[in-house]
DNA sequence: TTGCTAAACGGCGGGGGTCTCCGTATCGTA
DNA sequence: TACGATACGGAGACCCCCGCCGTTTAGCAA
């Protein structure tokens, strides 16, 4: 790659980051190539879409969170290990505004990319919520976590305090909002 | 009202359904105002913003989940009560495309309209939950019930079956993911 | 150093969308 | 039937996404 080429790159990731931050994931590609200071051709040869472009931004905070549930994989107590590590990963989609609705939006794409941002949380999680297996309520998928996670993300984006407030509602469902009855039983609820 | 706008608000509405229907709650204006046949400044003069444009959709089928939560006042089993009528509400966040987007930023706003759909089902939602408060976790309101519904739909709304999807997982936070013990947050994020 | 070439750049043009405003057509009434 | 209030339609300004192409430039090689 030229180095032009890693410059603008680097620039326009630095610049998106922000401009997600304060828009959330439907930033205006056009007001980032202008604050960047580069064309917006130049901005769709880097990130020929936008999925791409979100899927560079959040990279690193990706694999950040892959690394955790990685660490954790192995650890006794299974249940802490894998409330813990999905506590993380809540607290990252409540506070990185974007996240949610890129996490969300590459789940429907339905697994087009390999390396999509909801693989990726899904291959990692998966070994935490086998080893957790035995304390999870019956046909509870890494997928459901995940997707219960993005979705609360989603709905408390615009609290004051998002992270707080997606914990603990993330924690009520885990401790269950009315826990007593069905609670051990697999049958189909209604 | 003159007779002619009562005829162009009725077609809009219509119109508006459907195309609601088919491409979520971003659906252009302008189209609707094209299928409509009439030109986009009537459009905006009966819904002056997106948002009434979705309240009005919505209205009648918010209403029925409003009357249906008051039917259910009152009975006895006051968990079932609820429950039922919560999965009703899933059930319709999940199935019309857009409702759920439409709640979540009513909600955003801050209660900005009095009679916005979240305000609504807030409101009727609340004696349901009063009355079955002794089998609910500790600090469970209505407003944290809707906002994991809506969060739910949201995450749902690609899947196949948006419907039962939304209500598999639904059921499964009201019964709690991991039931025993308590839910612990990690040290430090990142 | 100087050419050269492929890679990278910028921005134009077309298609849409939102929102505002105003001249005009139409309804309902006197 | 005539008239005023009301509603209509669409033009204009602005923004965004997307594809394309003429131009510039980095980096290698002579």
């Amino acid at each position: 790659m030229r180095a032009d080429a890693q410059r603008n790159y680097a620039r326009l990731l630095a610049v998106a980051e922000e401009e997600i931050a304060l828009n959330g994931a439907d930033a205006s590609l056009e007001q980032i190539a202008r604050i960047a200071g580069v064309g917006s051709g130049t901005v769709r040869r880097h990130f020929p879409t936008r999925h791409a472009l979100l899927a560079a931004v959040f990279r690193d905070r990706v694999e950040s969170l892959c690394a955790q549930a990685r660490d954790r994989v192995g650890r006794t107590d299974a249940r802490a290990a894998l409330l813990e590590w999905l506590s993380a990963v809540t607290t990252s989609a409540a506070t990185i505004r974007g996240l949610a609705m890129a996490l969300n939006r590459d789940r429907a794409a339905d697994a087009e990319h390999e390396h999509c941002a909801t693989t990726q949380l899904t291959e990692a999680g998966e070994p935490l919520v086998r080893q957790a297996a035995g304390v999870l309520a019956p046909g509870v998928t890494i997928a459901d976590l995940l997707a219960l996670i993005t979705g609360i993300a989603l709905a408390t984006e615009d609290h004051p305090d998002p992270a707080a407030e997606a914990n603990r509602l993330f924690a009520l469902a885990v401790a269950g909002l009315s826990p007593q009855g069905e609670v051990r039983r697999p049958a189909a609820a209604r």
